[in-house]
DNA sequence: AAAAAAAGAATGAACATTCATTTTTTATGT
DNA sequence: ACATAAAAAATGAATGTTCATTCTTTTTTT
């Protein structure tokens, strides 16, 4: 037990400090020597933990997407009203790229980058099923626009990733006011008008 | 003049390879011996016209934000109406994001990376000025929501980045009504509702 | 005492950048 | 026009560094 739990804290520090790293200084300039000084490691322990390089940042994208879902959908119950639920899982999505915002980061990173492999993407995928569940809903009952989930995405979640950005930056800070303008623009942009 | 003019061709050579490697390989993974084969050159070559990897990198970001946003605006005039001179500069948009796809992905990558230094991002970004007075006057004529500059591009353009990575990797394929459907979309979450 | 985990140093490849030469262009004098 | 010298542009090979990964030894756990 005890050798088992070292071994995670281990991992865990080593993904954290992948995190902060190519969020810093770019995949293109985080050795992992660095990486492994940061989580108080020699370079060879990193690869008692994973095959390589590509691997780490693989298993760290796989990790932090799944804390990622797993975040958006914590308060979500599949029979909540179509509107009701996205509101509900916007918020929480919204309060996840604005509160873990060095995860966010590191998503947005790897979602624009050919950094991450093919199926290590796909993997990634997988948990956003609900969202795309409630949409299917929401239009059979007539009350989301009958655009196929990628648009729906497009125009009501990714929004947020653009934000996140830009408040890492420095550009703006939203606050609960403009927050609320925000999803409003996101709802209205795929609702069914009446 | 043949001189220069020669010059200019390797020059844009440079950035053309600088844009295709980077794109399919990431930043990481593009070797200046790379880019100099692609482009014809020997790797001494490069510095001639570039101080180094990351001068040539900024460069390339820069004439590429130039250009798509002459692009964006070569039809626009600032007496149009705001909702006709949206819609104009809207569609532009959406056409080099969909046509220039090497130029967009480019741009995509670099913008959510810190791949590109301050200083270029500042530059890259001076020339969007006529949108952001197009939505001023949308905003004081009632026709725009009273949302900051941020939220409004969040909303309306932003999305057309990741509708052109998910097209470039072959998930969907936008035709003539879905773009216009993509439009009305853009166009619903930062008008004024009645 | 054996096995597992971790470490630091070593290895070899890849790479950005520079150097010494060669090729091409430009300017000059006839 | 033309030959030729100076200047500029371009090159391939060399340089020195950085880095991912592995090897051997040491430490920790069982």
């Amino acid at each position: 037990m005890a050798k088992l739990q070292k071994s995670i804290d281990k991992r865990n520090a080593l993904i954290k400090a992948t995190i902060e790293l190519v969020n810093n200084n770019g995949f293109h300039a985080t050795p992992m020597s660095k990486i492994a000084k940061m989580a108080n490691v020699s370079p060879a322990t990193i690869y008692l933990y994973f095959e390589n390089k590509q691997d780490l940042v693989n298993q760290t994208y796989i990790e932090v997407k799944a804390e990622y879902t797993k975040y958006a959908f914590k308060t979500y119950d599949k029979n909540m009203p179509v509107k009701a639920g996205f509101e509900l899982i916007w918020k929480r999505i919204a309060d996840f790229k604005l509160k873990e915002c060095e995860n966010a980061m590191f998503l947005a990173q790897c979602d624009n980058t050919p950094m991450i492999d093919a199926h290590s993407r796909q993997e990634g995928i997988k948990h956003l099923q609900p969202l795309l569940d409630l949409w299917e809903r929401g239009r059979q009952e007539g009350i989301i626009k009958p655009l196929s989930n990628y648009l729906l995405y497009a125009y009501s979640i990714n929004p947020l990733s653009f934000l996140m950005i830009i408040q890492k930056r420095g550009d703006i800070q939203l606050n609960k006011v403009q927050l609320e303008e925000a999803y409003q623009s996101a709802w209205s942009s795929i609702k069914q008008c009446e």
